[in-house]
DNA sequence: ACCCACGACGTTATAACATATCAAGCGAAA
DNA sequence: TTTCGCTTGATATGTTATAACGTCGTGGGT
C-alpha cells in the first residue's frame, strides 16, 4: 500500500482497517475518539481527497455534529496533531494519511486541475535544506514537500 | 550570498542590487516594472521577512498606491510569477527572493516564532518524490519545500 | 460521596486571506 | 486616430481561520 494515490483499491476496506488503527492508537495513548473526531477522519477517509475544513464542516452539520467552525477545527488540529491526517499547505486543506502506522515526512503530489492528492514519503533532513540549517542553527521541527502539476487522468484528459 | 538569511549584511546594498537586477530583468523581457510593482518589492525587500498581503496593502495604501486588496495581490502575482518574489504557503505570506537571478527550486526555514525566513535551494525533484511521480505517472510543474521550526534566535531566547 | 480540574464541545463574533467583476486610464501598434 | 492590450481603480463578496467565553461530563484526589 505504498504511494496510494491515482489507482484503484478496496475502498470500503481501507477505511475500515484505518479507523480501527487510529481507534487502537487512540486507546493506546489515552486519547479521545470522540464521535466528531470520528467522523472527520472518516469523511476524509471516505472522500479519499483533499477537502477543505468548510466542506467537512457542511457534512458534518447536515448530520448535527456541530455547525460552527471551530468544531471542525478542532478535529482537525487534533487529527493532524496526531498524525492521522496531514494539512496540505498549498490548498489550505486536509487528506487523510495513507501511512498512519508511522513516523514519517510525508510528501504530496496535487494536481492542479483536480486537485487530487497522493502522498508518499521524502528521505530529505540531509541534503542541502540539512546542512543549510546547520550552518545557521536552524532547528528543523516539521518538513512540508507538496508538489503541485498534473496528474495522469487530467494529463490525459488535455496533453 | 548563498543561504542568506539570520545574518548580518550590508542591507541598503542589498536592496539597491536586488532593485536593479528586477529592473533590468523586465526591460530586457519588456515586462513592465510600474510602481506599484516595484514599491512592492521593496517593501519586502526592506523588511527582509514574510509579510501578509495586507501587511504590504497597509504600507501601501498609507503611502496612496492604492488601497483595495486587488492592487497588492496582483502586484504580487506578477512578482511571484517572474521569481521576484515567493510566497510562503505555510505562512499564506510572501517574501522577496533571495537569488532572483537564477531559476531554482527554492527551500525556506521558517520560524515558528518571530517568523523569519532564510531561502535556501534544494535539489530534489529526484529522490523518492520524483520517482513516485514517475511511477503514477504525475507531471511535476512546481515544488514546494517549507521546514518550519526555531531560528537561532528564539532558540537562544528560550532554550 | 463530593468537588474540582481538565478536556471537549457549543456558540457568537470577527480576523485574515483572496478573488470576481466591471469600469477607466494610458501607451504602443496598426 | 483608432484600436488593442495591459494596468489600475473600485465595489463587493467569497473563503479560511481564530478569539473568547460559557457549559458539560469524566475521572482523580480527598
Amino acid at each position: 500500500m505504498a504511494t496510494i494515490g491515482f489507482r484503484q483499491h478496496d475502498h470500503g476496506q481501507c477505511i475500515a482497517t484505518a479507523l480501527s488503527q487510529a481507534e487502537a492508537k487512540c486507546a493506546e495513548q489515552k486519547l479521545q475518539f470522540t464521535p466528531v473526531r470520528r467522523r472527520v477522519l472518516e469523511i476524509l477517509l471516505d472522500k479519499h481527497r483533499a477537502m477543505g475544513a468548510y466542506d467537512i464542516l457542511d457534512i458534518l452539520s447536515a448530520e448535527g455534529m456541530g455547525s460552527q467552525p471551530p468544531v471542525v477545527y478542532r478535529a482537525l488540529d487534533f487529527l493532524v496533531q496526531h498524525g492521522f491526517v496531514h494539512r496540505i499547505e498549498r490548498l489550505n486543506a486536509y487528506t487523510a494519511c495513507a501511512h498512519p502506522t508511522h513516523d514519517h515526512v510525508p510528501a504530496f503530489l496535487v494536481c492542479r486541475e483536480c486537485k487530487a492528492v497522493a502522498e508518499t514519503e521524502t528521505e530529505l533532513t540531509q541534503g542541502r535544506l540539512g546542512s543549510a540549517a546547520d550552518k545557521t542553527g536552524f532547528r528543523i521541527e516539521k518538513i512540508v514537500v507538496e508538489a503541485e502539476g498534473l496528474c495522469p487522468a487530467c494529463a490525459g484528459a488535455r496533453p
